[in-house]
DNA sequence: AGCGCTGCGTACGGCAACGTACAAAAAAGT
DNA sequence: ACTTTTTTGTACGTTGCCGTACGCAGCGCT
C-alpha cells in the first residue's frame, strides 16, 4: 500500500520533503515507510512507537519543544520531518520532543535503522537531509531574533502564519492557552494581543478557533519575524496564496467537523 | 604544506570536526584546504574570500548573527565550521554572518564547490556534516530557551563558558560592550551583571579582559542554560577541565601578545 | 434542568531589562 | 605632556510582560 500510493498518504496529503527527493532516493525509503495516526496532544518522542523512528508528517502539525517545558522551539509539518537526532545518534537532542497540535493527523514512519542505511547508501539523500536541517536552523535563528527584539504581537502573528502555512484551512483549531504554551508566554497576554489583532481585522476568534481573515496584514504585523521562515520554507511548503487557501478551505471545513 | 601538517594548522591548533573524520573523508578534503588569517572584527560572510568557502576555525572564535544585527545567534570555533548554507545553496541563510571575536586567528578554507564534490562522493562525510548541524541546532535551541526563561545572569554565564570552551586561556579578551552586542542586551546590563559575578568570585574584569576564576561556580550560575550546549559540544570540544586549561593557558598568554 | 469542565475576559501589583544620559578612568595617538 | 578615543561606572524614569487571581460563558454529560 505504501508503495502504491506513490508519495501520498491516504488523504491525498503529501510530505513536501519526500516529494522533493529524486526518484532513486525515494525508492530507498518508500518500501520502509508506514503510515501512523496521531491525535491532538500526542507526543512524538523518540520512543513513541516500538522503536526510534523518523516521522514525515502528511497532514499534521507538531510543536517542537524541550521535554516538559512550555516554550516551543519551532514547528514541524508537511514541509519536513522529525526524529533526525536519533539518526545521528545525537544524544544531546533526546530532550527535544514534538507535541501534535490541532486535529492530529497522519505521518509516515521509518525506523532510524532503515533511515541510516538509506543515508549511507546515498550521498544525495544525506544532502537532502542537510538541506532541511539547514532550513530548520533558519527557523530556530528566527525564534531567537523574535524573542529578542520582537514584541509579543510580532511573534504571535509570525506563529499564526507559520501554523497557517502548514494547514489547508483558514481556521486554526487552537486555544489561547495552547498558543501561550507554544510561545512561552502568559495565556492572558495572548488573549490581549489577539483582541488587538481582532481590532485590526486581521482575524476573528471564537471558542477554540481562530480564523485568519487578512494574511497580508498579519504579515505586516509580523514584520521581519516572519521573513526568514517564509523564505526558508518557500521551497518546501506548497502555495499558500490567499487565492488557493480560500479555495482549499471549504474542503477542510467539512473535514474538520 | 596543508597536507604535510596533517590536520593541524601552523600553530598546532586542531579543528575537532576535521580531526574526527575517518581517514578516507579527511583525504577528500585535505588537499583542498588552505589556511586563512582573520583579525578581530573581520566578517566571515559567504563572500569574504574570492568566492564562497567553508571555514574550519583552528584558533579563532566567531559569533554568528544576522547581518547588521546586534543579537548573536551562537558561537563557532574549533569544534565546528562555518559556511554550510552555501554548500546547500540555501539562500535563506545568506543573511547569517560570523564576526571574528577576541584576537582573531586562522581557519582552514575550502571552496564550496570542492566541499560539495566531497560530500557527493562520500555519504559518511555528509553524515558527519549532519551530525555537526544537529549539534548546532541544539545550540540554537538552547539560545531560545535561555532568552525565554533565563535571566541575564544565567545567559551571560553560559555565554562566557561557551567562549571559554573555544579558547585555550582563562583570559577572555572581550569588552562589556562586545558581550552586550553578542547577547543582544544593554552594555550597562552586562556591566552590572559582571559586577555581581565578580562579587561571587566567579571572575575578575579589567579593561578589555575578563578572567574566569571559578568555572564550576559559573556553571552553577548558568544552570540548565549551559547544559545542552555542553553536552552537544562534548564530543567535539577537547577537554576543558580546569587542570588542562591552566596548563595550556601560559602558552596562549605568550601567544596573545 | 442542572452540573462541571474547559476556555475566555479582565484586573492589579511587581520586576527585569530597556533607553538614555553623563562622567570618570584607561589606553592610544600626536 | 597633551588631546582623542575607547571602555567602564552609575543613574533615573519607562515599559512590556509576568504571576496571580477571580468571574463569566459556552459546551458536554447525566
Amino acid at each position: 500500500m505504501q508503495q502504491d500510493t506513490s508519495r501520498t498518504g491516504s488523504l491525498g496529503s503529501v510530505n513536501s520533503f519526500l516529494a522533493s527527493l529524486p526518484e532513486e532516493d525515494w525508492k530507498l525509503l518508500a518500501a520502509r515507510l508506514s503510515p501512523v495516526r496521531f491525535k491532538n496532544g500526542d507526543c512524538l518522542a523518540h520512543d513513541t512507537l516500538d522503536g526510534p523512528h523518523v516521522l514525515f508528517p502528511l497532514n499534521l502539525v507538531a510543536c517542537l519543544q524541550f521535554t516538559r517545558q512550555r516554550s516551543g522551539l519551532g514547528l514541524v509539518g508537511r514541509e519536513g520531518f522529525f526524529g533526525w537526532s536519533a539518526v545521528l545518534d545525537d544524544n544531546s537532542q533526546d530532550e527535544v520532543e514534538a507535541t501534535v497540535l490541532m486535529d492530529g493527523g497522519t505521518a509516515l514512519a521509518i525506523s532510524v535503522e532503515d533511515m541510516r542505511q538509506a543515508c549511507l547508501s546515498s550521498a544525495t539523500l544525506s544532502l537532502s537531509l542537510l538541506r532541511f536541517l539547514g532550513s530548520y536552523t533558519s527557523q530556530l535563528a528566527w525564534m531567537i531574533r523574535a524573542r529578542d527584539r520582537g514584541s509579543l504581537k510580532e511573534r504571535l502573528c509570525a506563529w499564526l502564519l507559520m501554523l497557517h502555512d502548514r494547514v489547508d484551512s483558514d481556521f486554526l483549531r487552537v486555544t489561547h492557552g495552547g498558543l501561550a504554551a507554544q510561545l512561552g508566554v502568559r495565556r492572558a497576554s495572548v488573549t490581549d494581543t489577539l483582541h488587538v489583532l481582532e481590532g485590526e481585522a486581521c482575524l476573528r476568534c471564537s471558542r477554540g478557533i481562530i480564523c485568519l481573515t487578512d494574511r497580508a496584514r498579519l504579515q505586516r504585523n509580523a514584520g521581519v519575524s516572519y521573513e526568514t521562515p517564509r523564505i526558508a520554507a518557500k521551497q518546501a511548503i506548497p502555495s499558500t496564496d490567499t487565492a488557493s487557501i480560500t479555495a482549499a478551505h471549504q474542503v477542510c471545513e467539512a473535514d474538520a467537523v
